[in-house]
DNA sequence: CACTACGCGTTGCAACTGCAACGGACGAAT
DNA sequence: ATTCGTCCGTTGCAGTTGCAACGCGTAGTG
């Protein structure tokens, strides 16, 4: 354990925890390490989530299964993020989603109801712990909701537009750089590679934007 | 306030807080009930959204604002739902989203940090209180992750069966009643009312489904 | 150097679907 | 009963876009 406390004290879920606090607290919360080959599932069934995993190294894709059984790669996780923590807490019927190592894959997990229900205030951190994870939830729901916002245009063009609106405010400037290639773009965008090309160069002969690569801007 | 108190007892921010101590608790969290008339906004900008507000009666609308000036209603809230939870805690660059009062309304407001930071441990309900924050907010990210899930999909016909067998999951039944009406359902599959209802004629021909009024079978 | 894999632009085509317009059914109010 | 408003199904049409296929350039590998 001792190995991971110096990366895990640069993890939002540990922002503010003091490096002397960390092997206490761990132990407090009874975390452990694992370990998962590329391919290995780290299946969720919906009844026994009471666990939330930090990705130390490797990357966890959230997959999402119909009743068909067709298969939907929701997100994709890498170090430092945190999953499974809107689960751990439902009272409702959960969806049966699952989570996957698509790389090899360290986690590092801790009991959901530890984490929450302090251990009668002993640690000093832990209620920056809760605070944290509160900020981590509400952050991922904030990018669902820019997500819901973009995808739910009806026209390629308005996702187009609104997705530039969005990352320029996000950016502050007019020249806005888009961390994402035109394969992830067009996904992201949920359309088509090859619609997005043209819809962007169409865009582009109509004079309302500009771009080059990755840079765009807004005219 | 009085008043307000047997209703409050249901709302899920307040689960398994006993009635007598509702009083104290909203004195120590400094809670404050503002009503707004329909049409009014509830205008968080973004640097002094320090509080969460409960809808006591009337709805909210989440609107967001595209650089344009476009406007998009993104959620219609309701009595016991919580809004403005998310940008609370927001570290980073929030969305200009504003609030708005679809209807009249009245709304109890409550400092975030107040919630969050319990008033060294005196009242024994704020950590529930906590508790149940967490649980509202990751309820809030499931239900944005369903419908991401769902509209993320190309083809209408895709958005439809996936939209339903996430119902039929929810239901367990075979039998699905949508709570929506058709103008509503097209307006969450994020498409055309009459494209809706041509394509869920054409999959009955097919034979994929069956349906009357708004109870649907998948086969 | 040759070979391969990958990301990206281009284009033709057919199907999908957004849009607008119309009409019927139903309920509320006058 | 009449009128109005709302919800919903239907249909024609044109523009959009998903799909498949091809070609180019670059990077990595033998």
């Amino acid at each position: 354990m001792q190995k991971y406390v110096k990366q895990l004290l640069d993890y939002p879920l540990f922002f503010g925890v003091k490096e002397k606090d960390m092997i206490p607290m761990l132990n407090c919360l009874g975390g452990k390490v694992r370990k998962f080959k590329k391919g290995e599932y780290i299946f969720f069934e919906q009844d026994d989530v009471r666990q939330i995993g930090i990705i130390i190294s490797g990357s966890v894709d959230m997959v999402k299964e119909d009743i068909w059984g067709n298969k939907t790669m929701l997100v994709r996780m890498k170090k430092e993020e945190l999953f499974g923590e809107t689960f751990s807490c439902g009272v409702e019927q959960s969806s049966v989603v699952s989570f996957y190592a698509s790389s090899n894959t360290e986690v590092l997990f801790l009991p959901f109801d530890r984490v929450m229900h302090s251990c009668s205030m002993t640690c000093v951190f832990h209620h920056r712990l809760i605070e944290n994870m509160v900020a981590i939830i509400a952050r991922k729901n904030k990018q669902l909701m820019e997500k819901v916002e973009v995808i739910s245009k009806k026209s390629l063009r308005e996702k187009i537009m609104s997705y530039l609106s969005q990352q320029a405010q996000k950016q502050g400037t007019k020249y806005i750089e888009i961390p994402l290639g035109r394969v992830e773009m067009a996904d992201f965008l949920c359309t088509d590679r090859s619609a997005l090309t043209r819809e962007l160069n169409t865009m582009r002969d109509e004079g309302i934007i500009d771009f080059d690569k990755n840079m765009f801007q807004i005219l």
